[in-house]
RNA sequence: GGGGUCGUAGCUCAGCUGGUCAGAGCGCCACGUUGACAUCGUGGAGGUCGUAGGUUCGAGCCCUAUCGACCCCACCA
């Protein structure tokens, strides 16, 4: 089959990704006895759809894993989906919304058919997104997090933290969403700047009758204080201690508290205290005994007599606990938002003269990271984990280097988290996820935590039980995904073999969300860190450094850019010379200089293949050029480099060693050089440089698979006596036997000389058409490896005729000069040459050897360099001072002689 | 308040444990239809590596300070 003279990856992309799947290629094989490399893939979300984020992350992971297979370790990349409670539950929510439709109307049942639905239509979706990316995972072992094992794994953890006593109930401060209408963990608060006011408000105190000066930022809240709070040491209310204020709009009688949250040097130093509604209240509460006093609803709006009412009947049916909050009824404040509430109450505060002052104020608000609704600080009852005795060994891990990640410094984000851990709230008051798995006996009150659904209270036998009614945190299943997902708590051969895993690919934004959870939960159920290599790399922004977000409208789809430019090049412009664990912005630039690689790697392709014909020259018995010498040995270098950064994870640079060698050595130089030979009458030199062709260009597609995974195999597949796929042929390995340091070296020499003679001939205008006679001197060492350099000079350099010259003879005519490193070149160019032209450009050239040689002269007379450097840096400078002193020499002499024309 | 990142050619960024590191891509200028490629080739211009000190024989690369852009965590009655 004919290639195309220009590639075109809508034509091969489709098609080579379903063989490679349908071949089994992708699938992992546990081989007894070889240790397996093994990445679990981050689940994407079932909310969307493919992003530039995840592209990159794909491409990261795919690029190590098609690595791996190719060094022949079992290699396993297991995919999956992740449920994303909260996130999908608000899709469907606005979704239904559409139709009119509500979750009460629906019922939790139909509800849970229609997310499942969802799951389907969505996680389809972005599985096939991912396919188009190239991806090579193992798609025979896809989980969701929902999944009947995943399932049973999120059970079995939630049953023995509660068996441990680290997972407990309780009531306590939540950040609550109002408009979610579920609690949300401490990590999911963003917090933004506002603008707001300071209210300072006046409350009487009882015993005293003065009135006293406090400042808060939610007025709304006033109701539900159930002290003001003084420090203790603070000599202005020394002698309130023990007095009681009015509270101001339902005189109603709280205490002073003299308590160290009282800051002395803020404001008046007298806060109040609303134990329902603020945390760091809450704390002053516990510690003082304080009532907790509720005055918002869980949608956001003022309590009332049908709250308070509610409230009261759960308190008198022993279903509240002590320690729960009561309700208040705001009165002509209820059913109020709590906006609207704020207004109120200040204005009726103020028409009392109980406003001293309101003063701006820009201050950070949380707001729930989904809806952006600002969060309600709320007490509540909730589950948590009790964090601290399971992050101490989870530390330790990282400490010890178990695991470590790359770049290193993101291990104080991670460390940072750890050391200030707090309890984890797992329960959100949603549908979607999975259900917390603890059952109440309405009859006895009896809680049973357990491992399968109960049919009857496991205490008193009352069949009138009810499962709570809520659902996990979406991190708590993603917390188990690197042993989840191989079969845990089940022993299952793959978790033996696989478990744990080796890098985790992920951005550095989620560390605290989800990288500490697996490894701290790995510890503690699996007794090993989950995987020896975190490697985090940074957001994809677009073209002006923004973060691509659906408000801003500045995402890119990875779908659109590869129907454009192909998944090879999408892949390449998001990794090459990208920089672990930083920031990158996205352009079409830089896939349009992906797609031109592409191009030029098919192009040079096509170039060999239409040599080689259909034979698969060997390259054993051959005697090679120097040309061929040289690019053996730089290949064999460009292995090393690229393995070494493999190694390393530092793929961005392995991608840019590769383009580099690809294009400047093995195409610009090496295929052009090749010319010489292939157009020669020698066929032993034509077979072995047949072989070198082929040879470079097989190892070239193979370093180059990782990345660009279509055109090296399509590639591949022309190429003569290859067999089967690229994906599971073998990683190249350097190999001594091609190595020509030598050879090499003289190489460098001539390309020297063929610059020079390229940059005399643009510098004098001379046409590249136009042929031209060369004499060349070659300098001492110099003389065979310029003598072989005839046909390389006349194709690569429009020489027409070379005439060598002796040590000290002299060229005829007017010419034109330069000095490289192995020779000295002239240009007859008759009377076209304008001798004091020259004779400036020769200077010019003069100087900047004399300030070579001076730089080099002062180094070498420093006697700190000569003792201290190493002895190699020594040597190296010293050559290159007589290279250059020698240089010199030969201008000068040149420029004399022109002088004397 | 604690921690972190970035500031290198017009633009986007690479530069490994300090010693050919002053680089690449894009852009720009000049020339070019040499049968792999104009998604190309050849040549060229452009930076005292934010600023000021310091360590060192030697510093984009280490230290200190400073300016500027930004991120994370904690907190702000």
């Amino acid at each position: 089959m004919e290639m195309e003279k220009v590639y075109n990856p809508q034509a091969i992309e489709g098609d080579l990704y379903r063989e490679w799947e349908e071949s089994g290629a992708f699938t992992a094989h546990r081989v007894e006895g070889k240790k397996p490399f093994t990445i679990v893939m981050p689940p994407p979300n079932i909310t969307g759809q493919l992003h530039m984020g995840h592209a990159m992350d794909c491409t990261l992971q795919d690029a190590l894993i098609r690595y791996h297979r190719m060094k022949g370790d079992p290699t396993l990349w297991l995919p999956g989906t992740d449920h994303a409670a909260i996130a999908t539950e608000v899709k469907i929510v606005e979704a239904m919304a559409k139709e009119g439709l509500t979750k009460e109307s629906l019922g939790r049942e139909k509800f849970l058919e229609r997310a499942w639905q969802w799951k389907k239509d969505y996680g389809g979706r972005i599985v096939h997104q991912q396919r188009r990316m190239g991806v090579s995972c193992d798609w025979s072992r896809e989980r969701f997090t929902m999944d009947e094992g995943c399932s049973k794994a999120v059970r079995e953890t939630f049953c023995r933290l509660y068996e441990k006593g680290l997972m407990y109930r309780g009531a306590r401060m939540v950040n609550w969403c109002p408009c979610c209408q579920t609690s949300i963990s401490d990590a999911e608060v963003e917090y933004k700047e506002q603008d707001s006011h300071f209210w300072h408000l006046l409350y009487p105190v009882k015993e005293t009758g003065e009135m006293l000066e406090l400042a808060t930022t939610r007025p709304e809240t006033m109701l539900g204080d159930t002290a003001v709070a003084i420090n203790a040491e603070d000599p202005r209310y020394a002698h309130l201690h023990g007095c009681h204020v009015l509270l101001p709009l339902i005189d109603k009688e709280i205490p002073i508290v003299c308590d160290e949250h009282a800051d002395m040097t803020k404001g008046t130093g007298v806060v109040k205290i609303t134990p329902a509604h603020d945390p760091n209240d809450f704390e002053v509460g516990q510690r003082h005994n304080l009532p907790l006093v509720r005055v918002f609803t869980d949608d956001g709006h003022m309590t009332g007599a049908a709250d308070k009412a509610e409230n009261d009947e759960l308190f008198a049916s022993g279903k509240a606990a002590v320690g729960e909050p009561t309700v208040l009824d705001c009165g002509k404040y209820a059913g109020m938002t709590t906006l609207e509430a704020r207004k109120a109450i200040v204005s009726d505060l103020e028409a009392l003269g109980l406003v001293k002052k309101i003063e701006p104020l820009k201050h950070e608000v949380g707001t729930c990271y989904r809806c952006h609704t600002t969060i309600e600080p709320m007490v509540s009852k909730q589950w948590f984990v009790d964090m601290k005795p399971v992050t101490i060994p989870a530390i330790e891990a990282v400490k010890s280097g178990k695991t470590k990640f790359v770049p290193e410094r993101f291990t104080k984000n991670y460390m940072n988290w750890m050391e200030n851990i707090r309890d984890w709230c797992v329960s959100r008051q949603l549908w979607w996820g999975h259900r917390i798995p603890v059952w109440y006996c309405d009859d006895c009150g009896e809680m049973m935590v357990l491992r399968e659904d109960p049919t009857c209270c496991t205490k008193c036998g009352s069949t009138h039980i009810h499962q709570d009614e809520d659902v996990l945190d979406t991190w708590f299943s993603s917390a188990l995904w690197p042993f989840s997902t191989l079969g845990w708590p089940d022993q299952t051969e793959d978790l033996k073999y696989f478990y744990p895993t080796d890098v985790l690919v992920t951005g550095y934004d989620i560390i605290t969300f989800w990288v500490s959870r697996m490894i701290t939960t790995g510890v503690e159920e699996m007794g090993e860190t989950p995987f020896h290599t975190v490697l985090i790399h940074g957001l994809v922004r677009d073209a002006l450094g923004r973060k691509m977000s659906k408000s801003l409208g500045n995402g890119v789809d990875p779908l659109e850019i590869i129907d454009q430019y192909g998944a090879d090049a999408l892949r390449t412009s998001l990794v090459m010379g990208v920089s672990p664990g930083n920031d990158m912005r996205f352009s079409t630039d830089k896939v349009e200089s992906a797609r031109n690689f592409a191009n030029k790697i098919w192009n040079a392709s096509r170039f060999v293949l239409m040599n080689l014909g259909d034979t698969a020259e060997p390259m054993e018995g051959k005697t090679f050029s120097a040309a061929d010498k040289w690019i053996l040995t730089r290949l064999d270098d460009t292995i090393r480099e690229v393995t070494a950064h493999f190694e390393d994870y530092d793929l961005g640079l392995a991608a840019q060693k590769i383009y580099d060698f690809a294009w400047n050595e093995f195409c610009d130089w090496y295929i052009e050089l090749s010319k010489v030979t292939m157009n020669g009458e020698d066929q032993d030199a034509r077979r072995a440089t047949c072989a070198v062709l082929r040879h470079v260009l097989i190892s070239l597609l193979k370093l180059l698979h990782p990345f660009m995974p279509f055109i090296t195999d399509a590639v591949y597949r022309y190429i003569p006596d290859t067999e089967g796929t690229i994906m599971l042929s073998s990683w190249p390995v350097q190999d001594a036997a091609l190595v020509f340091p030598e050879a090499a070296r003289e190489m460098e020499g001539v390309m020297d000389v063929i610059r020079a003679v390229r940059n005399l001939r643009a510098e004098m205008n001379v046409a590249v058409g136009k042929r031209a006679h060369l004499m060349v001197r070659p300098k001492e060492g110099w003389t065979h490896a310029m003598a072989g350099a005839e046909e390389y000079l006349k194709r690569m350099a429009w020489v027409s005729e070379m005439k060598l010259l002796g040590d000290g003879e002299a060229a005829e005519g007017k010419t034109v000069s330069a000095v490289s490193e192995a020779a000295e070149l002239f240009i007859p160019l008759g009377d076209l040459v304008d001798i004091d032209k020259e004779i400036a450009r020769l200077t010019k050239e003069r100087d900047s050897v004399a300030r070579d040689i001076q730089r080099a002269e002062g180094k070498l007379g420093n006697q700190g360099f000569l003792a201290k450097a190493p002895a190699q840096l020594v040597e190296q400078e010293k050559e290159k001072l007589a290279v250059n002193r020698d240089k010199l020499a030969k201008l000068d002499a040149r420029i004399d002689d022109l002088k004397n024309m």
